[in-house]
DNA sequence: AGAAAAAATGACAACCTTGTCATATCCTGG
DNA sequence: CCAGGATATGACAAGGTTGTCATTTTTTCT
């Protein structure tokens, strides 16, 4: 096992020096830079975690609570943090957040207890909670938020545009030729339901259509049964549409039941796109077409920030709002609406 | 921050003894352990993770290798782990593993490298691959199988009693009135396919009933696409089954959408019951009735495993092969058959 | 060129725990 | 009550890193 000492030597310069390049300090001349990186390169040198931790008092460690362990969202999520986490080399610890309970900062300290962590992730709907973020600022621990609904003065946070992407996906169905679009609505307390709902209906009307009654526009709450009531109901009143764009994977593919059920094959009778790309996306049958969340770019850029910021909240961070650019996700559950439907 | 030294001047003990207290050492001498306890409770201390791992070398981190991330196992067993390493104070790495790529034993050192973690986890399908075991033991790190086909000797392992929660099931939906079931098997690579197949047309002949024939058997991978045609061959065949028993919830959901593809309802004209208990079949509707998996049991007593082995892979260890208890969840998705269908 | 300021570098302590080995205390049997 | 062994406890070093502060080297200005 080589140590710091052992580079040191091998650079003939000291131990300081080594850990000053090591942790991209100033006042180390370029050439002197050079000649340490040199020898860790040699030696094939990895800093001791455990004790470089003991030392700065800081953890590696990542904390990221989460609420409903099933959705598809969530795991993608997380699997994306821990890419990202591996990456940065720092691991991240996972907690179990019960929404419906109301002790929310309670929940959080007993996290924070007992993980340790310096850092967190905030993700939707905690993301929103002033409360929880005062209490980690009291706590002096960082924080990004993931997909807030607003941007918090002076908080960093990263997010996508899901209004821009709703539109996009809207604006690709028109293309295909439909003009009759329903579209499955989020749960309406969660933002990105809105926006992807305004992103969907300024599609419709700029293409010089109507405003989407409410015939065409279901609630489906991001729960499946939910939306597959509200889905069945669509489909079963007159005049249904030749596409469904769902505001969730998960109630896309309540959608593909609903069809289903009602013996209408897709994509040839029934266009459905989605939005999330989770796992169930590339599982149904066939493949559906949807937004896919820019997780990785997402992860990566809340662990860059959690790195970067130099102090808790104070003034002096640029508190940053990151955009991640989304993706249109083409497979294979919209066409163009066959001539008998319309 | 209170220090192990706070705990010895408290308790009027030297640091030593206090150590020895903490990692329950022998030559403490019954009240003393006591007045330590009292001080260390006192004093809410909690012993600096890694001051410990620095002097001792050992890591606290457990190491799991996945493959596909989408698939509901994986998530439900990843959850499950973290919460049992959180319980137990470790924590986990994981990491990505391609199955389809030939290197297995390249990949399996490039995590073990980045990761530095002193355990692992074994999973299907790598679990069975001696060579990883024989990497394992190369490097000395320990390691358990989780439900390996079968137990290699001195190697401790996890696994459930895939046969007979595939027979319970069936004798459930027997004991219901099902005269006629399916079974969607799994992909006879995996081993707990076989398995459950087996426990399925053993409940068939104990009830009296013939050996299920080609009709009632297909081959569903562990694949919704192709349980997905599958189950559509076996219901639109003549003398369709009044109930499904599919060897993944997976495939059970795929069954859910073949039945509603064919206007069978369910549990009205189709029983369909699954395997694994993963967070889709909460998800569909009805919910499905499914083996639960005993994930939870089988992490915690993973890392009981990987925390009690004393040495590595040395004959002075014990090798346990523990078999965690099954449970059948009953939901939504299986009644008695009706009169009309049969 | 010389003085002052700035930049680069190094010596050493400190972080908290555990292992080693020495010492103190207790117990047993004669 | 003592010798001797068994048991309990403590003093101290070590582990690899980073922070503090002192020292050396370089640059800048007059």
């Amino acid at each position: 096992m080589t140590t710091i000492i052992d580079v040191a030597k091998a650079a003939g310069v000291s131990i300081k020096t080594v850990s000053r390049v090591m942790n991209n300090q100033a006042n180390v001349r370029e050439e002197t830079r050079r000649r340490v990186h040199a020898a860790m390169q040699d030696l094939n040198y990895s800093p001791n975690e455990a004790a470089r931790r003991m030392r700065s008092g800081r953890s590696s460690a990542i904390g990221m609570l989460y609420g409903d362990p099933s959705s598809g969202y969530q795991s993608r999520l997380n699997h994306a943090m821990m890419q990202a986490c591996a990456q940065a080399g720092r691991y991240l610890a996972v907690g179990l957040f019960d929404e419906a309970k109301s002790e929310w900062k309670e929940q959080l300290e007993a996290f924070l207890d007992r993980t340790k962590v310096d850092s967190v992730v905030l993700v939707p709907p905690m993301c929103d909670s002033s409360i929880l973020q005062e209490c980690l600022n009291e706590r002096e621990t960082r924080f990004v938020l993931l997909s807030p609904s607003r941007a918090a003065p002076g908080v960093a946070a990263v997010s996508m545009d899901d209004q821009r992407a709703a539109r996009e996906m809207t604006e690709y169905l028109l293309d295909l030729g439909h003009r009759r679009i329903g579209h499955i609505a989020g749960n309406p307390d969660h933002i990105a339901s809105l926006l992807r709902r305004q992103g969907y209906e300024e599609a419709i009307v700029a293409a010089g259509l109507e405003k989407p009654d409410d015939a065409l526009v279901v609630e489906g709450g991001f729960d499946f049964r939910m939306a597959l009531s509200s889905a069945e109901k669509m489909l079963a009143g007159p005049d249904r549409p030749t596409a469904i764009f769902a505001a969730s994977d998960d109630m896309a593919a309540a959608a593909y039941m609903a069809a289903g059920r009602m013996g209408l094959s897709i994509p040839e009778q029934l266009s459905i796109a989605g939005f999330d790309d989770v796992p169930i996306a590339n599982t149904i049958w066939p493949s559906l077409t949807t937004v896919a969340q820019p997780f990785e770019q997402m992860a990566v850029e809340a662990i860059r920030l959690l790195s970067g910021q130099s102090s808790y909240g104070g003034s002096d961070t640029k508190a940053e709002m990151i955009v991640a650019p989304h993706e249109i996700v083409v497979r294979g559950s919209c066409a163009a609406p066959s001539l008998q439907v319309h």
